[in-house]
DNA sequence: GGTGTTGTTGTAACAGTTCCAAAGAGATGG
DNA sequence: CCATCTCTTTGGAACTGTTACAACAACACC
């Protein structure tokens, strides 16, 4: 029962994210080498359907776990380095304990709420920081983050 | 920019620390009910003595049985607690891995150096973040950190 | 299909940190 | 100075998030 292959013409994605959600993923996949296999689409498909994520590697394995993929731990840590590798994901350093990758690649900057061990992407464009100086002697400037801390009030 | 005059240096420097390097700890710990012991004071010099540092706890044991004091780990982490507790210290948070502890307690921000895992205060006090949009509901501002990150050029 | 390459997986190893129960040091009142 | 009570320190076990590893599975290619 197998004509039904138009998934994988459609592949080529140059329409909207939202549309496909596989698109992006395969076509970045591809473009690493990397082979998409049910784990790394499934996993993809968790990141970037819907709006911007932050997710913890335990989250993200128990959510697959939920969704019905089963998928080891270690793959979701493998999984999430390669896609960080491949540009996919960006990882956000806000708190010792655990690493949160974020699917929001745009240049922008976070609220973390303290309480509840939660990352948030600050809204809007606006933030800029002024009064830098330069960076140390023999060394270049990698990014600027800006974590704004907030509690319950 | 603001005039870089060093108030933290100077609130703690005006009766010359090399003189007395325990008074301020002396004077913290007694504020918050906690006995000056061996430890806590020679623990307390370590990182009051001299200029403005940044220490893990690691860093700080190891530091500790160099100077010859006999100090367990979990002493030096009690301790780093307890000054943080004590609003002697200021905990920063850079890279997951470990836990960095600031004795500089101005408002102020960091170079984290990506290579070899330093932090470095940024002088001056010229930072301004702009464009931050209200803290979201229910939560209340706690701090805002920026962290430029640098590596070797 | 055989065969080599790439992925996945469970588990062990690891690092930093915290927890814990027992021993030690400091304060307090006689 | 002793008894006693409380606060500290200590070593080691336990825990957590993460990485390493070796065996097994899946796929691509001839």
């Amino acid at each position: 029962m197998t004509d039904t292959s138009n998934s994988a013409a459609a592949e080529r994605g140059s329409a909207s994210p939202s549309d496909r959600p596989y698109a992006q993923t395969l076509q970045a996949l591809r473009d690493k080498g990397l082979r998409p296999t049910r784990q790394r689409l499934a996993l993809g498909r968790l990141l970037f359907d819907g709006g911007d994520r932050h997710v913890t590697a335990e989250a993200l394995h128990g959510e697959a776990a939920r969704a019905g993929v089963k998928v080891s731990l270690a793959t979701v840590y493998n999984t999430l380095h390669q896609f960080t590798d491949a540009g996919l994901l960006r990882q956000v350093v806000v708190d010792g304990g655990c690493t949160y990758f974020d699917t929001n690649l745009e240049d922008h900057h976070h609220f973390y709420h303290v309480g509840d061990a939660r990352l948030e992407d600050i809204p809007g464009h606006g933030i800029s920081v002024t009064g830098l100086p330069d960076v140390p002697e023999g060394t270049a400037l990698e990014r600027v983050e800006v974590i704004v801390r907030v509690d319950k009030a």
